[in-house]
DNA sequence: CGACACGTTGAGATATATCAAACGTGGTGG
DNA sequence: CCACCACGTTTGATATATCTCAACGTGTCG
């Protein structure tokens, strides 16, 4: 697949002109792989590229002084993964992978160029950077809003409406390649309060999340006890791009 | 005071250079006052222009379903509060204001020209929209990992420093215009433990916050607990810039 | 002076964390 | 092919942080 395939695919802002997609994939200068729990860059570090995340998924997160992690950000195929250290230079975060991905590596050289050259285009980026910080504020409404078994479900819920953006959730199955730690420390629950959280779903007949494989039963229910209401994604709707290639090989343990 | 007399000063990132400045201060189209706890914008309403806070205080929030607000940003003077209203368009939040405040109002026509003859400037503005991104982040630190105490540590620290380079503390003690009940908002506790958080804090002699102000008497042991860490504000330093004609008239109530 | 917003305190309820242990299960080496 | 190991999951018992409900105090302003 090309790097920017994905990018900002379904977003009701930002919509991408053919000629825009095609600027930015002549911007990526390398295409690299990198293997599952393997760091790409840690906080403070000062870069003059940003990640194209192709194919897997990524993490951004913040560690406190004990070393546990608080994961701030989820990302899946077509998200400009450290976009914003084009204008910041410095994170003030690290970002490591959940599984083995495919990236696009783009200089912040040609960053210059594009954005100067179009400014159209420049908003659009800058605009994409921007959902990641609508994202942020909705976690921050989980975090401090929900319970325990509401934070599962709205990371569920928002999970399987990003998925289904990209083609990768049929609206109520895709593969979720985390384990229990993980989502505990995307909702700041111990894993083993998950684990609970996670068979009251499964008891309750509204979501099982099994070897990495999430299987909705009751959608309009756990995005109800989630309370996600997924304006903040600014999906132009919620199916994905019949046109796009995307069959079952999400499913990667 | 000038609008954009206080936009991004400080911050190490996006030093705007005086003829900048000037230009952006060009582009405010009217200057505003709003009493004290008033709304400015809904979440969901269409936007064509974006607010710079002059004076006083703004934070931006989310409402659950039962009406309880999570609290998502505290505004200081020199923030511009809904830049990213520019590419985004529509938000997914609402705004008000915590105090009387005095904003300039900037039509987005104006940024469009702007942003698309200086390119530079254009990057600093995108620049400065993530730097409130950075701070969600933070806060999702401070709600994911850290205790009620850590929390409201955190928050007082992270406010001295924010007010420090502006002008607005001294670095132990400033005004902060808002109640038990709002600081239970955003740091994700009820209005009674935020009591008895500050009480603990008060008794350790590590600081007060009564009517409306905050006087720090343990600074390191405070930034400690809240386990605060200043680099994701990517200021110059942590003074007020002297030029800076900024004195008592903080401590609103 | 009374009303109202805000702050303070106490007692009890509850959600979540912590500690400890057992249970798969897939992968690896013998 | 089997034994074993590492990792993730599951469960139980107990501890603890925070919430909830209820009441009372305090200052300010009309």
């Amino acid at each position: 697949m090309r790097c920017m395939e994905l990018f900002l695919r379904n977003r009701s802002i930002a919509v991408l002109t053919d000629q825009e997609r095609e600027r930015l994939e002549a911007a990526v200068a390398e295409r690299r792989r990198l293997p599952a729990r393997a760091t790409l860059l840690d906080r403070g570090e000062h870069l003059r590229q940003s990640t194209m995340l192709v194919t897997g998924f990524m993490i951004r997160y913040i560690d406190d002084t004990e070393g546990r992690r608080q994961i701030v950000a989820f990302h899946v195929p077509g998200d400009f993964v450290d976009l914003h250290a084009f204008p910041l230079h410095v994170l003030d975060h690290s970002i490591a992978t959940l599984t083995g991905v495919e990236i696009g590596i783009v200089p912040h050289g040609a960053l210059k160029r594009l954005t100067a050259e179009d400014p159209d285009l420049a908003q659009k980026l800058w605009g994409s950077t921007l959902l990641d910080a609508a994202m942020h504020r909705e976690w921050l409404f989980r975090l401090g809003r929900l319970d325990a078994v509401g934070r599962v479900a709205h990371f569920i819920s928002e999970t399987n409406a990003r998925l289904a953006a990209i083609g990768y959730s049929d609206g109520k199955a895709f593969g979720l390649p985390i384990n229990q730690t993980d989502l505990g420390e995307i909702t700041g629950l111990t894993a083993i309060h998950v684990n609970r959280v996670l068979r009251m779903l499964r008891e309750e007949r509204i979501c099982t999340f099994r070897s990495s494989r999430v299987e909705i039963a009751d959608l309009p229910r756990l995005e109800q006890i989630g309370q996600f209401d997924p304006t903040y994604l600014y999906l132009e709707n919620r199916s994905a791009d019949p046109a796009s290639p995307l069959g079952e090989e999400n499913s990667n343990g």
